[in-house]
DNA sequence: GCCAAAAATGTGTTCGAACACATTAAATAA
DNA sequence: TTATTTAATGTGTTCGAACACATTTTTGGC
């Protein structure tokens, strides 16, 4: 195997026929003698010929459009890195002609997903990408999008029966374990557990088995964990039930916060000055990083929701432009944040 | 500013001028009246005209020469994703017409480094990508290469007095406070700590620096923190070194190793029969993942050497083809690994 | 006002792949 | 055998940017 860039033209000489007629065995257009195949195909099999992604995306001059659908992140803050991360791939990839258009659905309303997934796919984009927060509409629009040779990509968080569509993100029962295992080493024998799910969205229960898991495999563990669902949008009113929670519960000394709103905790624990309890949560929120550096949060898992946006999109862009295969399914890692590194995710 | 894709062409005729002088204005290439100027110049300014990198690339048609000198990774499994990151992004990058060869040195012997690199040097590669563990010979390297105009690359360490070189590692000071800042959760009050440098490489100094500045901060620390390095490259050598070394420091219950070594550490230990030291150390070799996974180092800090080298060059890559600009220095998030989080950065 | 030199502007070709179209060779029917 | 269809093969153009080259316009000198 010469190490040589091998056009059409080469293979056309070496084969002693033109360029049309390597071009017909290359992509089998027929019209081709089967001695002229043959002299083309001895070619081909002795130089690994590679075309030109370049030269083939310029003659194909094509305009791709991905649309993303994703929740307002003026609604909730954790989808403003998503947003960056389409936002930075759209903007490398626009030259390219890569279009991308960005669509926000309310997360608190499952009807404007549905309006904005008929709208889009009527739209007949090339890709789309989601974040499937309602398990059922969410089936619906990746079907619709099958049957309308959209691609899809997913990322946040894995619907079941979900195959041949693109996803991005974490193992959320793996990261409940992590959570479980940075929360073994933090606690004592006699700690109590609660896990707290904040404005639970489906697939937070996936952490949580996660997280019970790990305990429930050591065959030492006396541990108490209690598991607390918290529906209060309202400052007010949510640190009433968690001080009636801790009233109920008073010697949970431990908390895992299933989503990224641990510091909403910890703004309710100063509240009834319960003071070093040890806090598990998510994400790289602005409040989240305050109360990790001043100690009152001991570790964050970060979902990297800014790269899993900016992986989706960049994968289908290049997928698009240069032919470049994506696995059906890639793990994120899971990442522990601490004071010390929290630094080098932001 | 209407989205749209604009060609040379559509600016010659918005303008009234001919594609040449389009041209001519987009590269400063003179020989353009001042009428012909303003009339370009105008439309520009209204229409954020960005070249398509396709076409462009297309023209220029060059084959772009990366070298990468690296140490043996038959000499030392550090290495050995390194040498993944590099084979991957070069197959990557194969088609565009960046040709990535690999050099390797000894990573013992400072001759190795210093005749490789003049070969590379002579031979008049586009970029150079090194991994600098000899602190004068990679400087006068460096030095060569700006000098011919070769692009630099850097992975693994820094060298002080770097501008202007492509950096792609981890803040290694930073790496040492975060190995403290975990040594911290872990240890107990009486505890005592060692530094321990195996086969010490310059740049573990910093690490060390972090590790200390770490429990300096702290005016209530009255911790005992020792600094020892072994050099011993040979098992039996090495295991009598350590021993020895308890003996006289025989309070010491916990570990920090300063490179991907730590599993030597382990088994040294493991044959004088002393369990449930605590151990940090660095790298996902798999001694020691299999030593992670069975409780008997806590934590490992990944340098993501694969990372680095796959960053570094399809950075290179992307700057010559398309003109994507790069930051100079580049740390990389400092991953915390445990068991439960291990399966995924591999 | 005329010619030569210089400046300004326009035209044409290239890169490699893709595909439309033109041309030639082989096969079948009259 | 010749006309005519069909198969096989070759040629030419396009994509957008870059640059070489050809052409036109302007300027200066007499």
């Amino acid at each position: 195997m010469i190490k040589e860039k091998y056009t059409i033209k080469d293979i056309a000489q070496m084969a002693g026929v033109s360029k049309g007629t390597v071009d017909r065995v290359l992509h089998n257009r027929g019209k081709v003698s089967k001695i002229a195949f043959e002299k083309v195909d001895k070619v081909l099999k002795e130089i690994d010929y590679r075309p030109n992604p370049i030269a083939r995306n310029l003659k194909r001059n094509k305009i791709y459009r991905i649309d993303a659908l994703l929740p307002d992140p003026k609604l909730d803050p954790y989808w403003i890195p998503v947003n960056e991360g389409v936002i930075e791939a759209a903007n490398e990839f626009a030259s390219f002609g890569i279009l991308v258009t960005k669509h926000f659905y309310n997360p608190n309303n499952r009807i404007s997903f549905s309006e904005q997934s008929q709208k889009i796919v009527a739209s007949k984009p090339d890709a789309l990408l989601t974040a499937p927060i309602y398990r059922k509409e969410s089936q619906a629009l990746l079907k619709s999008c099958c049957e309308h040779h959209i691609m899809s990509a997913i990322i946040n968080n894995l619907l079941d029966s979900m195959d041949r569509h693109l996803f991005i993100g974490q193992d959320l029962n793996q990261s409940g374990r992590v959570a479980a295992s940075l929360m073994d080493k933090l606690i004592d024998r006699n700690d109590h557990i609660a896990i707290i799910h904040i404005n639970r969205e489906p697939h937070m229960k996936v952490k949580e088995s996660g997280f019970k898991d790990y305990f429930m495999a050591r065959p030492d563990s006396k541990l108490t964990i209690t598991s607390k669902k918290f529906n209060s949008t309202e400052k007010k009113g949510f640190a009433t039930d968690v001080s009636q929670f801790l009233e109920n519960n008073p010697k949970i000394s431990a908390f895992f916060v299933t989503n990224s709103k641990a510091h909403m905790l910890v703004e309710a624990l100063l509240e009834l000055n319960k003071k070093d309890a040890i806090i598990i949560g998510y994400d790289l929120l602005a409040e989240n990083i305050t109360f990790l550096r001043e100690g009152k949060i001991n570790f964050l898992i970060h979902q990297k929701p800014k790269r899993q946006a900016y992986l989706s999109v960049s994968h289908l862009a290049e997928h698009f432009l240069f032919g470049k295969p994506f696995p059906p399914q890639e793990f994120l890692p899971i990442d522990i944040i601490t004071t010390e590194n929290v630094h080098y995710y932001l």
